[in-house]
DNA sequence: ATTATATATTCATAAGTTAGAATAAGGTTA
DNA sequence: TAACCTTATTCTAACTTATGAATATATAAT
C-alpha cells in the first residue's frame, strides 16, 4: 500500500479494510436501525469491553459510525447508511458459501453435535432494560 | 482475530478483506463485464507484473476471481457478480468523501496544477492488441 | 533445443493489525 | 468527596500483510 495509489481506490478500500473484521462487521450489524449501546455490543458480542470499544474507533475513523454520549452510557450509530446494502451482500455471498461447505461435509459424515449458540450475559444497556 | 468468532461473520470479513486494498479494488473494477488479462491489468494500473500477480492470487483465494489460460495469456474474470454492487457502492461513498475533502482544500486556496492522469504504456494484451 | 513472452512463486523484510492487560477518563449516585 | 459504572486509551507482544527482487513455470515460435 505504497502512497502511489489511486486516492479513490484507497478511500474505499480503506473503508472496506474497516469492514474486514469479524468484530467489526457483528457491530455494524447489530448498528442496523436503532444503533446500540457499548455495553450491549459487548455482551452480544462476547468480547472485552476494551476490544469493542479499540474496533469502534476504527469505525469511527472509518467514518462508518458515530457516537453519541447518553449520560454514563454511549450510543454508536451507522453513520453512512450506503454501507447497509454492503454488509447485506457480504452476509449473504458468506452464507452461500459457508451453506456449501456444509453441504460437502454433511455428506462426508455426520457433525458434533448441539446447534453452537451462545448464550452470553444478558445485555444490561438503556434499551435492553426494558427502556 | 482469534479463532472463536461467528463462521458466517469471519468468512464475510474475509471477502472484505480480499477487497481492502487499493490495487485489488482496481483490480476487481477493471475485471467488470468481459475480465482482464494479467498483462492489461499490469499496464492499466502501472505496478509490477509479480505485484499484480500477488494480488490476484489473494482474490482467487477469496473466491472471487477465476482464471482461463488462453495460451500464454491467462484471463480472469469475476466469479461472483454479487460482488459488483459492493464496489460500486464502496467507491460512491469513497467518491463522495474525496469530493467533500476536495471542496475544503478548493476553498482554502489553489492547488497544484494538472489533473494527475497516469498514462501507463500501452497494452499489448490480446483484447487491447485490436482483437 | 533455444529463445522469447506471459504469468506464478518464493523469499526476505518492512509495515501494519490485533488482543489483552492495565489504566485513565467521563458521568452518576450516595 | 468517595464509590461506582461505563467507556476510552495506552502499551506491548504476537501475528498478518505488502513489497521488491529474483527465479520458476508454461506456452509459443524459430
Amino acid at each position: 500500500m505504497t502512497p502511489t495509489h489511486d486516492p479513490l481506490a484507497r478511500k474505499a478500500a480503506s473503508i472496506a479494510r474497516a469492514i474486514s473484521h469479524p468484530v467489526r462487521l457483528q457491530i455494524l450489524n447489530e448498528l442496523r436501525g436503532e444503533g446500540a449501546y457499548v455495553m450491549h455490543l459487548t455482551s452480544v458480542l462476547g468480547r472485552p469491553q476494551a476490544n469493542v470499544s479499540q474496533h469502534l474507533m476504527v469505525l469511527r475513523q472509518a467514518g462508518l459510525v458515530s457516537a453519541i454520549r447518553e449520560g454514563m452510557t454511549v450510543l454508536y450509530q451507522i453513520r453512512d447508511p450506503r454501507i447497509v446494502p454492503v454488509l447485506d451482500a457480504l452476509l449473504e455471498i458468506a452464507r452461500d458459501r459457508l451453506s456449501d461447505r456444509m453441504a460437502v461435509s454433511a455428506a462426508e459424515g455426520p457433525r458434533e453435535r448441539g446447534g453452537r449458540r451462545r448464550r452470553r450475559g444478558k445485555c444490561r444497556c438503556p434499551r435492553c432494560s426494558s427502556e
